[in-house]
DNA sequence: TGTTGTGAAAACCTTCACAGCG
DNA sequence: CGCTGTGAAGGTTTTCACAACA
């Protein structure tokens, strides 16, 4: 929600056509945005319930366990062919499958990492990327000073690399996305090295929104934004409570509205 | 989107009373949650701005950096009443002023921020937290050998305390809202020592999804999740190209949706 | 003229509720 | 009987478009 100019949801989803498609073979019969990610998120969920030997689930656990509602579930999985089986539940491999086909998660996508103070050295030691289709190709840092030495990863080492190799690496590996977890200082040059070597969707952790071209899609992780919210939720309860106590008698209430999940 | 069975939105928000109020003095026009999100973004927007020099910003100016519609920041703004002028804009100063009134900055609400890690450190070294009414009063770690040791943060050096001062560090210091950025492993048993020192937000940086009883809100930062949808994308706009591609004739077309900010 | 503030319309997303089936 | 899949209803959020005004 912060700079962020280019496309807002995706790209695809050209002209009119409601309809499965025009022609003949159209695929993909256009996944909502807000789906898209739950179902990212029961892939996570689904991997580790097959982990502990689950074979199948009903929409009420795999809600349960991934925070939604059981119905916008279903609806969700409706969307990639659920194959579910009536008064029974889904099979939860068949299910993974369906999913990470219907996400592309098969085709891994190349990133590069940006900046190797803490937050780089925190997201290169995250596990977990690879199963999700995300491979780190390199890591690289606007300070010659850093450029050469190499960080500790998950796997092994990694050497972090300088600004001018980004052009050679974005080429070499087909680079589409890349996180920028610098300092706000080199934010912005880093951001247009990775602009100018076609890089168009960016995962920004700066407080700076760098100023990119139309057709780039900047996805800004605002660390103290949910604080901020946060913060305006407990001033809300507080003045809700207070302002209950003033008058006499309680009502209580409920509200309901998942939002997004956040941040790499 | 993960886990997270609690509170959806928001506190208060109680039984039906659509008008500005029932009684006579209801203060809070109940502010949807959408736009509190993004007046957080505008606020800080117009801080920077403010800094620059610029005294009136255009709602389209603002927009445009803050990376949103205008309509729509002119919706935003009109909920804290914004106090524009037609045919020139608004008073940055004024409007960080009652921007800040309407989020409730000026109560500071003190964090604690678990897990001193290279991401607790990435976290702790974030400047601008006190400025958007955000304290970290304390860090602390499940593991014993890092107890004690002392961790460079933006201003001065903090220590790292234990779990058992937990519930003392809460309550002296009237804390609500705790951000957990520890290993998987030690997520769970962290969670609950904050939930009973009756911490009931937080922020939640593990790849678990901790259980946690129905009155307390956890908030998913699924670090992996963002880089998927971006793939997804990706993915997408390849196969829009092929399939244009295997037509012949192309038709642009747009597309719009902003999602929410992402991240601490 | 240029910009705000805001109804009304449109788009989007979620929830309900129930038919249909194993 | 229990659970899936889905049409329809309900709610929220965004966009449009324009009157009002300095």
């Amino acid at each position: 929600m912060r700079k962020t100019v280019g496309m807002g949801k995706s790209p695809a989803e050209a002209g009119g056509e409601k309809g499965p498609s025009g022609s003949a073979g159209g695929p993909q019969p256009e996944i909502p945005s807000a789906s898209v990610a739950r179902l990212a998120t029961y892939l996570h969920v689904l991997r580790s319930m097959g982990e502990t030997g689950a074979m199948v689930v009903s929409s009420g656990q795999l809600a349960a366990a991934a925070g939604v509602n059981s119905a916008i579930l279903r609806k969700d999985l409706s969307h990639v062919g659920s194959g579910g089986v009536r008064g029974v539940g889904y099979d939860v491999s068949r299910l993974v499958a369906r999913i990470a086909l219907a996400l592309g998660v098969e085709h891994n996508h190349n990133v590069v990492l940006a900046g190797a103070g803490h937050l780089g050295k925190a997201l290169i030691n995250r596990v977990g990327f690879d199963r999700r289709g995300i491979k780190i190709v390199a890591m690289v840092d606007a300070h010659p000073e850093l450029v050469g030495t190499t960080i500790s990863a998950a796997e092994g080492e990694v050497s972090v690399r300088g600004l001018c190799d980004v052009r050679e690496i974005c080429r070499e590996h087909r680079v589409e996305i890349a996180v920028l977890a610098t300092s706000d200082a080199d934010a912005q040059r880093t951001c247009d090295t990775f602009v100018e070597a076609g890089v168009y969707q960016i995962l920004n952790f700066s407080c700076i929104s760098p100023q990119v071209p139309e057709h780039v899609y900047v996805r800004p992780v605002d660390f103290a934004l949910e604080l901020q919210v946060m913060a305006f939720n407990a001033n809300r309860r507080h003045s809700a409570e207070t302002e209950a106590a003033q008058r006499n008698s309680s009502r209580p209430g409920r509200s309901q509205t998942n939002q997004r999940s956040v941040g790499v």
